[in-house]
This record gives C-alpha cells, structure tokens and sequence, in this order.
RNA sequence: GCCAACUUAGCUCAGCUGGUAGAGCAUUUCAUUCGUAAUGAAAGGGCCGUCGGUUCGAAUCCGAUAGUUGGCUCCA
C-alpha cells in the first residue's frame, strides 16, 4: 500500500499525497492552469526541481515567473540550453559555468580557436528556439563521483573536472535536457518547452575564475522569457533606460563633453554642467560649516616621497599618471587627497583641544584608470571629490562617524535618493600584510565600531568581506546606472594606519602625545559620479535649486521684448538662472524646446500679461498653470531654490 | 590591459554585393509677429576617425592605430 506523506502550503493548508509525488502533481491536483506556471518548487525552504520526487513530509511553495526563485531557475534551465545550442554549433566546445542573473543569464565556454560573432548569435538564437520547441524534459541523474570525472575525462573538459575536484562524492548530479548533459546542482523547469523567447545580448571575454593571469574564455550573455511578449517589453524597457543614460542626457543638456585632444576619461564641464558643480560645492560647503568643518586647498602634485610616506605608491602606483621629473625629483599627480591633509595636521602641534579636527576640500585627483574601465562620468581619470579628513581621538570616533553617517542621510533626503544600498567593507585575514595593513587587532577594533554605529543608527547594510581600503574598513553607498551597472556612489572609511605612517599626534590631556584616528569621507562622492548619478536619477529634470537654467522667459512675439526684459531683470536681481527665449518662433516652437531642455519653470508674456504685470507659468513637465503677479512668482520660487525643494 | 562590436555634416541616422556622398533636426538669411510641445522658403556645412595596403577606381575590401561602447579584470 502507498504511504502517504503530508504536504503543508503557504497558506497553512495541509494535504495528503502518497509517497514520491512531485510538485508538479501537488499543482495539477490544484489546478491544471497552475501546473502550466510552475517553473521550481520551494521544499523544506530549498529550491526544488518541480518534478523532483518528495519523499516525506515538506512545506511546499509553488514558484512560478513571478518568484525569484522561479524566474532563477528559467534562467538556469535557459543557460543550459544554450549550452546546448553551442554544442551542436561548435562541436569539441569546453564548459565552465552558467549562471542565472539579475537580468538573463550566461554560460562561459572555451571555443579553442574560434572566435563568434553578433551573427553567430543570431544563429544560436535559431537554434535555441528550436531546441526548445522540441520540449526536452530536464533529467536529473545522481551519480557516483568517479563516473562524473570518466565523464568529464572522455569529453575532455578540464574546467568541469576543475568544478569536480571541489565536490564531495555522494551529492554529485547531473542534468539532461536532448542531447546535452551538465554538472549541476540544479534544480531546472520540467521541460524547455516552457523557453518561449530568446534573446542573446552580447558576447564578452571573462577570465576563468575572474583571474586575469588566468586563460580569457568566452561568455555568452543571454536572457529568455516565457512569452514573446515580455521580451518585447524587456526589451522596450531598456530602451527607455538608455533615454536616461547621463552620456545621451549629458550632451542633450550641455552639461559635459569629452574631447579626443584632451584625452579619454577628462570630462570638459560645459557652463550648465558647471552650474551644478557649483551648486553642489555650495550645498556641500553649507553643510560641512554647519558641521564644524574647515576649509582646505592644497596643490595636485607632490613628491614621490609623500606617497611613500603614506603607503600610496606601492598598492596604487599602477593606476596613478607616471611621475615628472624635474632636477631628480619625481612629483606625481595626486590621486587622493589624504596625504595632503595629513600635512595640513602637521604643519602645527595638535591638542586633544584642537580635536576632533576636519579638513575638508573638494580635492581634484587624477587616476590612470584602465582604459576598458573608463565610462561617461560614472569612471573617469579627473575627478573632483567631496573630500574631508577627520582627525580624532578613539573615545570621539564614535560619534564623528554617527555624523558622517548623518550628514549622508541628509543629503539622501535632499536628492530623494531611496534605491541604495550600504556596504560595510571588511578586510580578509589572509591577505594581512598584503591587500590589508598588518593590524589584526585594530581591523576587528574598527569593524566592530562601524558596525555599532550602523546599528545604532538603523541603517540596513550589508557586510562584505575582502572588500576594505587597504588602511580600514569602510562603509560605501552603492547605486545603479541607468543600464544597470554598480557604482559606489559615497564612502566613508576609517582609517587607523595613516597616522602613525604620517607620524600624526597630539597631546593627551595626560600630556602625552597619541596618534589619532581618521575619518574619511566623500557623501557626495565626486562631482563626475554624482552628477552622472543625479542625471539618470532625475532623468536630466533637475530640481529648479540645481538646475542650469531655472527660468526662460517666452515672449508671444517680439513686440512684448521689452515687457520680457523687465522681467528678467527683476529675477536676475534675486539671483534667479533665467533667459529669454528672443528667436522668432512661434509660442509653441519655444514651448517645446524649453521643454527638451527640462527648464523647470517657463514664463509666457504676451499681451494680456504685459498690461497686468503678470506672467503665464508653465511648469515642465505640468503644462499651463495660469498667471500670477511678476512678484508673487519671484517669491515661490526664490522659497522653492532655497529650501532645495525637489518639487 | 584583455574579449567583442562600433566610428559618415553640430546631433540622430541612410548609403545593397567597390564607380569619388544623402535625409531630418540644428545653424545662417529672408518672409511671418503669431497664445501653451515643431510657420514657410532659401543657403551654408562632410578629404566618410587617422595612417597604410589591395584595386583603373575605396565611405564600402584588408591591416594597423585612436576613440567610444558591451563585458572581464580593476575601482584608494
């Protein structure tokens, strides 16, 4: 007789199921139209091949499209059968592995000599598509570790035999689907019929192993969806995205270009670009007054020997412009601004009184980034960073580094900044002494405290191991581009090493004389970063605060000039970014070209207004919002500029 | 730096398998003086990224180089 075995459902239900039923069978007894959907199972909290046998008692949840843990699954499932698909297509072809993503998948593959091209893709769509059509069930088989390694050995794979020197014998399974079997620990959709649309993105070089000494292989960027009609969407999707990349809006807008002559990553900041420069050196010089900060400037260049002082030169000497040399000296550009202001707390002798001390500028570095590194703003070789140092003692870093953490939060107030996320970055004991200054005891020190301080404040992180400065830990924001790339955006970090290599001390009120510790942070991050982040976050519609042109003033025809004139001149006394529109165009010519360059506030002035002293407000963005006095528009929006309002 | 792709007017792009360049927008001029997302007409503007090769002939084919892009590595 069948035994039975009790299946539990998210909603608390339990129901009876002999022995060995799949979650296949728990769907169909539900619904045939579920049993369509269902792409993996959720058993006992694991994720589960939907036709995988269970053979006692279980939670089970069904996961479908909708769940991560489904979608997932498609994505692997989908990855094998492109592997399948460039089997057939480059006989003898080696495997490594192949991921799901957040967005697709990939399978990185050795071709030997072959190389692929956009056209090869194509044909392996083709193929893929076919391949799926045939509606192949994915086939799981346990098997003995020795016969994988026959396997892999017959086939000649040396990377899957890699992947099988570091699995225990005894949970070793492969995967069927037609005529391609993997190592995999799976678990995959029933069949590859449920592929309904494939698209492959791009073809990529990626180190085995993410080592670059190591052999380049070839990755196969692809996604696939279980109906053509969400790849159309996937696909109009990002379509939109890239109509807020801050390259394609920096150049509508005027905000910045790069000039073959100057050189690559050297962004020339044009006069609106250079607006909002300013009007975030502003904010951040309000903020850090308030904050008890003080003002630096110091030079681009020094000596080599700062740099040796300051351990710089040996970890980063690579990515920093090669030194001139001028009567045997070497000076190098500066690609940070810390040893600078080690000197500044230097120059004089430091009193626990003089403590904590900030130094803040906003420090211009020049980084020799990789060339295949370098994208738009977000990764440039000039940069103009948000710099400050904090010197101060072990009982005040506490609450300095509470500050810091506030004053971040302010600004992500400011700028409405909700999709980010904070990443406590950790040192790795084993690379002590190498990657990481030797401190053992001061790196758990410090991490401890940050990670009290994070608490404390309530801010959801997550921690990172092997992720540190190499002189501390450090917490940085982490956000998204418009075409889905990660960027830290802010950091700050903690540094206990400097000090003592830069010889930093003051005088305890014990007088004796102690090392302090340093703060470093960049809330803004640097202007190129920020303002390439603030240009697809507010897809080039900056608040009228920040905006290069906050006004433009649309006059009917010209014969209302002189009314527009006096108009202008009232806002430009109250500092307000305003200009006429004088072309000879037509109202609704001018209409939509302030509006393509996303001037927050169009003022139209025509005959009615003239003779009432009013202006017409068109907001961009919200149309016609009637006319109001010269004077009462002047003071909303001189409240709305200075308040830093973002509506 | 590595793998792959791209580079035609200020911008967005067209130009089939080689026969020495084209559109729209922008610009300038003229007409029009207009009421909430494109007024009309005319004109100017490109040694087709750069260098070299194949060819009677190259934007087009081949090679090199620069820049950009998608990834990898890296990111103080």
């Amino acid at each position: 007789m069948d035994q039975q075995i009790n299946i539990t459902l998210p909603d608390g239900a339990v129901r009876q199921y002999p022995k060995g039923t799949s979650a296949l069978d728990v769907a169909k007894s539900i619904s045939e139209g579920l049993a369509r959907k269902v792409l993996a199972a959720e058993v006992n909290g694991q994720v589960w091949d939907a036709t995988r046998p269970i053979d006692g008692d279980a939670t089970l949840k069904l996961l479908t499209w909708d769940d991560s843990g489904g979608k997932n699954t498609f994505w692997h499932s989908s990855a094998h059968l492109m592997a399948e698909a460039i089997e057939s297509m480059y006989p003898g072809v080696k495997f490594w592995v192949g991921p799901p993503l957040d967005n697709g998948f990939y399978y990185d593959v050795d071709l030997g000599d072959r190389s692929v091209s956009e056209d090869d893709l194509r044909k392996l769509e083709v193929k893929m598509a076919e391949l799926a059509k045939q509606n192949n069930t994915y086939v799981r088989k346990e098997i003995p570790k020795t016969e994988a390694v026959n396997y892999f050995a017959e086939k000649g794979d040396e990377y899957k035999l890699d992947l099988l020197q570091g699995l225990e014998d005894g949970n070793i399974t492969f995967y069927t689907q037609g005529g391609f079997t993997d190592l995999c620990r799976g678990p995959h959709i029933p069949s590859t019929g449920f592929i309904k649309a494939v698209k492959l993105t791009n073809i990529a070089g990626a180190y085995w192993k993410g080592d670059e000494r190591n052999k380049q292989l070839t990755r196969f960027y692809g996604v696939t969806f279980p109906s053509q009609k969400q790849l159309d969407e996937y696909l109009q999707m990002l379509e939109e995205a890239k109509k807020r990349d801050h390259r394609k809006l920096g150049k509508e807008l005027g905000i910045f270009v790069f000039d073959d002559d100057v050189g690559p990553g050297l962004p020339l900041w044009m006069p609106n670009g250079t607006v909002v420069i300013e009007e975030l050196e502003k904010l951040a010089k309000e903020t850090e007054q308030e904050a008890g900060y003080k003002r630096v400037v110091t030079p681009h260049i020094a000596k080599e020997s700062m740099y040796l002082t300051s351990g710089h030169l040996p970890y980063y000497q690579d990515s920093m412009y090669p030194p001139m040399e001028l009567e045997g000296v070497k000076y190098y550009l500066k690609s940070m601004n810390c040893p600078h202001h080690h000197k500044i707390f230097a120059a004089e002798p430091r009193s626990y009184k003089d403590l904590p001390l900030r130094l803040a500028e906003y420090g211009t570095c020049y980084r020799y980034e990789q060339s295949g590194e370098l994208f738009g703003l977000m990764r440039v070789r000039c940069l103009h960073m948000n710099d400050a140092h904090i010197y101060c003692t072990k009982e005040q870093f506490a609450q300095e580094f509470r500050a810091v953490n506030d004053m971040y939060q302010k600004y992500f107030k400011i700028f409405g900044i909700e999709k980010y996320v904070m990443r406590l970055s950790l040192h790795d004991p084993a690379k002590l002494g190498q990657k990481y200054i030797n401190e053992p005891e001061l790196w758990l020190e410090t991490e401890e405290m940050v990670r009290q301080v994070l608490k404390e404040s309530g801010t959801p992180y997550v921690e990172v191991p092997d992720e540190g400065a190499f002189y501390g830990p450090k917490i940085d924001v982490q956000i998204w581009s418009a075409i889905g790339r990660e960027f830290t955006l802010a950091t700050n970090q903690v540094d206990f090493a400097q000090g003592r290599r830069f010889k930093l001390e003051f005088t305890t009120q014990e007088n004796s004389a102690e090392t302090p510790l340093i703060i470093h942070r960049a809330p803004l991050g640097t202007h190129e970063r920020f303002i390439g982040f603030l240009l697809e976050h507010y897809a080039g519609k900056f608040p009228a605060w920040i905006a290069p042109l906050q006004v433009k003033i649309l006059p009917i025809s010209d014969k209302f000039m002189d009314y527009a004139k006096s108009v202008l001149d009232k806002l430009k006394k109250l500092d307000i970014r305003a200009e006429i529109d004088d072309r000879n165009e037509k109202i609704g010519k001018k209409i939509r070209d302030t509006e393509l360059m996303k001037v927050p506030y169009m003022l139209v002035v025509g005959e009615k207004e003239a003779s009432e002293g009013k202006v017409s407000i068109r907001r961009q963005g919200k149309g016609d919002l009637g006319a109001r006095g010269v004077d009462e528009f002047a003071a909303e929006i001189v409240a709305e500029i200075r308040e830093r309002r973002s509506e």
